[in-house]
DNA sequence: AATGGGGCCTGAGAGC
DNA sequence: TGCTCTCAGGCCCCAT
């Protein structure tokens, strides 16, 4: 599930690849991949033959500006990646690249997305805040902007769980079911517990939680689960999973203090954590 | 306004 | 072995 740090190693990874490369050819190859765009047609006509800038992020998103004064965001859905064909491989497109991006000098930028919640959204400008894609969005949770105090203030009067107010993209982008599940176990916060419980000491470590948890992940170029779904620009798998502490490890030790971590529905989800630790 | 719940979608894994 | 069923998850939309 391609979370923050997922959607991070990719934009850096193909950042010296399509910087200042035209994209000479687009293809679509299944309609839904570009939904929110008036069609496929009108997608394909408004990024060819024109140079994408560079690569950057915005929450769970990568953001392809255009010299065309467009920008192309990708949006990973749950089981989406970019993948970086150069120029002397194959063409190894399956049934589920979706898109595929043609550079001039022969690279190609494939959108794979079996489950395809994912899909690519052209937006006038460079300015994502301008972005009608980005609407409402959050605070980025590495930007220092983004401290315990705006936690805290987010936790106010809100009756929902905090895990729940973790995976809003309106309070904080990027984070998902892994990085919330494990940023509740490193500040020791049960994730069930009404977001307005939340003290500002524990505020305090949730936000150093996030912020490690995230920056952790990142070094580690992301987290493939049990699925394996989740690769990298270059194909390869993340290697965070090998140091989560509760994220499905159901039914396996706590790293910390032994019990048995839970898997447990709650409102509508269902939520990892160790029943001695987090309180 | 805030919150909860259903649906989209496919592949993996469980159960028979 | 091979079928069917359930589940995972981000995010939109709707009901309360």
């Amino acid at each position: 599930m391609p979370e923050l740090p997922e959607a991070e190693t990719i934009s850096r990874q193909i950042r010296d690849f399509v910087s200042g490369k035209k994209i000479i050819s687009t293809s679509v190859n299944r309609d839904r991949a570009v939904r929110s765009n008036n069609s496929a047609m009108q997608f394909i006509k408004e990024v060819t033959d024109s140079t994408i800038l560079t690569s950057s992020r915005r929450g769970k998103s990568i953001l392809l500006p255009l010299d065309n004064d467009k920008t192309i965001i990708v949006r990973l859905g749950m089981s989406g990646s970019l993948y970086l064909k150069e120029n002397n491989e194959t063409n190894s497109a399956d049934k589920h690249t979706h898109v595929i991006f043609k550079l001039e000098n022969g690279d190609e930028l494939h959108f794979v997305d079996p489950r395809t919640f994912g899909e690519i959204i052209v937006e006038n400008g460079h300015n994502t805040e301008n972005f009608e894609t980005f609407k409402g969005y959050g605070y980025e949770p590495l930007h220092e902007s983004f401290n315990s105090s705006t936690l805290h203030k987010l936790c106010k009067n809100k009756k929902s769980s905090i895990e729940a107010l973790l995976m809003d993209q309106k309070n904080v982008v990027g984070i998902g079911k892994i990085y919330s599940d494990e940023s509740l176990f490193l500040s020791e916060i049960d994730p069930r517990r009404p977001a307005e419980s939340i003290t500002k000491k524990e505020a305090d470590k949730l936000t150093d939680a996030i912020k490690e948890v995230l920056s952790n992940s990142i070094e580690s170029h992301g987290t493939s689960g049990k699925d394996g779904a989740y690769r990298d620009a270059f194909g390869n798998h993340g290697t965070f999973a090998t140091k989560l502490n509760v994220y499905q490890r159901d039914g396996k030790n706590c790293n910390r203090c032994g019990a048995t971590i839970e898997f447990v529905p709650f409102q509508g989800r269902r939520m990892h954590f160790c029943p001695k630790c987090q309180k």
